[in-house]
DNA sequence: CTGAAAGCGCTAACAG
DNA sequence: CTGTTAGCGCTTTCAG
């Protein structure tokens, strides 16, 4: 590996000078400029991040975590990160905690060491305390939470409207004649979970409409449990009309179940999600969705975030960015047939 | 950000001797060991991996190089390595190119830079040198290809067997009484999509059928492509009763010509696709597909890079691994209605 | 404009 | 077992 004291010898220069025309930190004569930069081709230099890393404070670098990379969610998310922050030449490194709280708390300390400048979270469910990210923040780390909200903590974050996101969703719903509307919703322990759930409560109080207790079913944000809960909902005797679920794999869930016990979607049942799902445009049914702008999320956390690194925002108060979500009306709530009679 | 030397004053011992209890580099008395460990806690101490791969020099970050993260294929892939590389407490910092040869020039500049202690990646296409990758690997740096060949390289690739996986496909189509089956390739730059269009030519041939040119056609992976060529496909004057897609995205795309055409799937066109898609069990049709194991390629392809890394297959030469596909049937190639007559 | 030199935080001899 | 010390490759004063 090539140092920067062999490019200094090859050109006839100090280090210093070598420093300074990768740098540009000072001004350096047209000759030797050329001679360094002559060098540096030549003998294929990488100048060394990880000293300079250690020289400057910096470097570079900048974690992300979510819970798994494989949900449809997320690549959007990590893309719009990645490209905010390659624009300054950050670098991106991903974990995957699979919502576990003991990963969580294992990336933090390694990302930790390995001194990142920043991090981007989305929490996993489950800790109050959040003691981990306490800590990291104590040590001047810049955090930005992404999507969901950690309990109880003074924290930059940019997610969205989920309350009004599900009520514009479940008000869509009744605007189609619906009046049974059963819900699936997210871990409770989540505040995005409960935050849908508020949104379908408002939406069902301001129609007037009672919650019924058996259509509100806590499921955990993954496909199985939309299919477990999608066939107790679909054996309830009195089965609903509609049905709104609080994430998109939990809805991949439950279009199994619907095939499964052959009831048809939307002749027979009306669907609607929260996240939208990128392919669905091309396959049926076509599902109606509450959108929300992952890729916007990413890119604008990461730009909060360098922000916050780069310390332009001193010592504002965290910031609560909520996005908007769009309502994608699809055949799935649009194609129901009401039952005569 | 607190540091060694601290850990070392407050538990009063030296700093070598706070290494030796982090690393286990040497034994400690048990008295010594309990302070430094106590040190570290009330410090919330996190050693500083940068001074210590400047020093050691290993990063234990494995940079990752893909087309892009929110193809489906590829978080599948992302999260193989990911967690086959966490095993060992490597990072893995990844990056998407779209494909763009200047991009990944630019990454692999990036990546050398912060020492990586290897490189996993998807080569773009297009280029048939490929000078920086092998420069990379002048320079020492161990790299794995992963599910693309970069031409005329010596260099280890774990990918699949597309000649035979497509070969395998197309004589279910033709098991199924097709005798009319169209194809659309990826870019031919690319040997993946080359070896795809080959296993279509190969089992063709063995059937006796001659390759008719208006009917192959080539894209370019992404679902735009796929569109645009499935629209062609359907308006040619005899319209084929099987089409053989060379990825998923691009079959996203015919999907939606279909639906505009009105030509419906299975029934008026049989379909099959290389790569399958993680939802297809959920929606309609359900796409028979030559299954890539992503998540094995990625798993294996780390181990490879790792067994490089730790030098335990010194001078070996390239090993070229081809994991086995699964040939996927689904309703998309099994509900054609023959034309009576 | 240029070169010399101190030191970032850590590891790995080495001497005791 | 323990402490001391010389760098790893770079940036950044500071003189000249």
């Amino acid at each position: 590996m090539t140092t920067i004291k062999e490019i200094a010898q090859r050109a006839g220069v100090s280090i210093g000078t070598v420093s300074n025309v990768i740098n540009g930190t000072a001004a350096v004569s047209d000759r030797r400029r050329e001679r360094v930069q002559a060098a540096i081709q030549e003998l294929d230099y990488h100048p060394n991040q990880v000293a300079r890393s250690l020289k400057i404070r910096r470097t570079g670098m900048v974690g992300m975590i979510i819970s798994d990379i494989t949900n449809p969610f997320f690549p959007q998310l990590v893309r719009g990160a990645e490209d905010a922050l390659l624009k300054q030449q950050n670098l991106l490194i991903t974990f995957n905690t699979d919502d576990r709280l003991e990963r969580e708390r294992h990336i933090f300390s390694v990302l930790r060491a390995h001194r990142v400048d920043g991090v981007l979270v989305v929490v996993a469910p489950g800790d109050s305390q959040a003691v981990h990210i306490q800590d990291a923040r104590k040590a001047g780390l810049p955090i930005v939470c992404l999507d969901r909200v950690p309990p109880g903590l003074e924290i930059d974050i940019v997610s969205v409207d989920n309350v009004g996101g599900t009520r514009q969703c479940i008000e869509h719903l009744l605007a189609q004649g619906h009046r049974e509307i059963a819900i699936i919703t997210g871990p409770v322990a989540l505040e995005t979970a409960r935050e849908r759930l508020q949104g379908y409560s408002e939406a069902l109080g301001q129609a007037g409409i009672p919650v019924r207790k058996e259509w509100i079913r806590e499921g955990d944000f993954r496909a199985d449990s939309g299919y477990r809960l999608g066939k107790e909902l679909l054996s309830t005797p009195t089965r609903p009309t509609a049905l709104f679920v609080s994430n998109n794999t939990m809805t991949l869930g439950v279009l199994r179940a619907l095939e499964e016990c052959g009831v048809r979607c939307p002749e027979e049942i009306a669907l609607a999600m929260f996240d939208d799902l990128p392919l669905t445009d091309s396959f049926h049914p076509h599902l109606t969705a509450v959108a929300q702008p992952a890729y916007a999320i990413g890119y604008r956390g990461a730009e909060l975030l360098l922000e916050r690194i780069e310390k332009k925002s001193e010592g504002q108060p965290p910031l609560k960015i909520q996005l908007p979500t769009e309502l994608k009306i699809r055949e799935s709530s649009t194609g129901y047939l009401r039952r005569s009679g």
